[in-house]
DNA sequence: TTCACCTGTAAGACTTCTCTGACACATGAA
DNA sequence: TTCATGTGTCAGAGAAGTCTTACAGGTGAA
């Protein structure tokens, strides 16, 4: 895994709302609004978490059709399996895309400063 | 570890910079000066990142003084060792101090709302 | 129609994080 | 003294994250 995609699920890990979150899909897959419930709070806010943690892909989401019709939007986990240690922690480090010492942005095509 | 802990230290760990250095110091110790100029940022900014590494157990740092007499504050990598699972997240969460169902806030002798 | 359930999203307030620039203090060497 | 090195800290600006409220749409059942 490089260092940005590292720090993008490191950052997804590291809230209270959304270790429940996981938390709670551990114990089974479940729907937007039934999850809202049991974990406690708004729609709204579950949503953005729920956004945040499929982007960095600790969670996959789909959308079905219940038996009466209903559009249900179910979440479940993702295999998650990370080791953290100095040594990957500092391989992933090398891979980082933003260098302050040489000022790469980390986008692509980037123009070196004269 | 707590689940209040490992949030602290996830987000400690969730940013490019100090990722970059937590790199640079498994390459060896190093003082806070020459850590700013290796990785690239300013002394008043590394300070910040390394208080916040510190405080998340990640680094450990010693003051010294120099064979020339000068005050230096050489900082080093903790242990690192984190195995993230499904299972261990969980269990984490289950020992979060604030809860949204409830509304604990999670600070000690916090007064319930009649 | 009205209600209860499901979905998504946008605006604004508020808080936290990140970073720079400036300050104060120490030492040894020129 | 002046310069270069080391230490720490503060104030403010700007960016990012968090959360609530309000809105929009859908289905099936009473």
């Amino acid at each position: 895994m490089s260092g940005d995609a590292l720090v993008e699920v490191l950052s997804a890990l590291a809230n209270p709302i959304r270790l429940r979150i996981l938390g709670t899909l551990a114990n089974g897959r479940d729907y937007v609004s039934s999850l809202a419930r049991v974990v406690g709070i708004s729609r709204p806010l579950l949503h953005m978490h729920l956004q945040r943690l499929e982007a960095a892909g600790l969670v996959v989401g789909t959308l079905e059709l219940s038996a009466d019709g209903k559009a249900m939007k179910f979440f479940e986990l993702a295999a998650i399996d990370l080791h953290l240690t100095a040594d990957t922690l500092a391989a992933a480090a090398r891979t980082l895309s933003s260098d302050p010492a040489t000022g790469t942005a980390g986008g692509p095509h980037r123009e070196e400063k004269q």
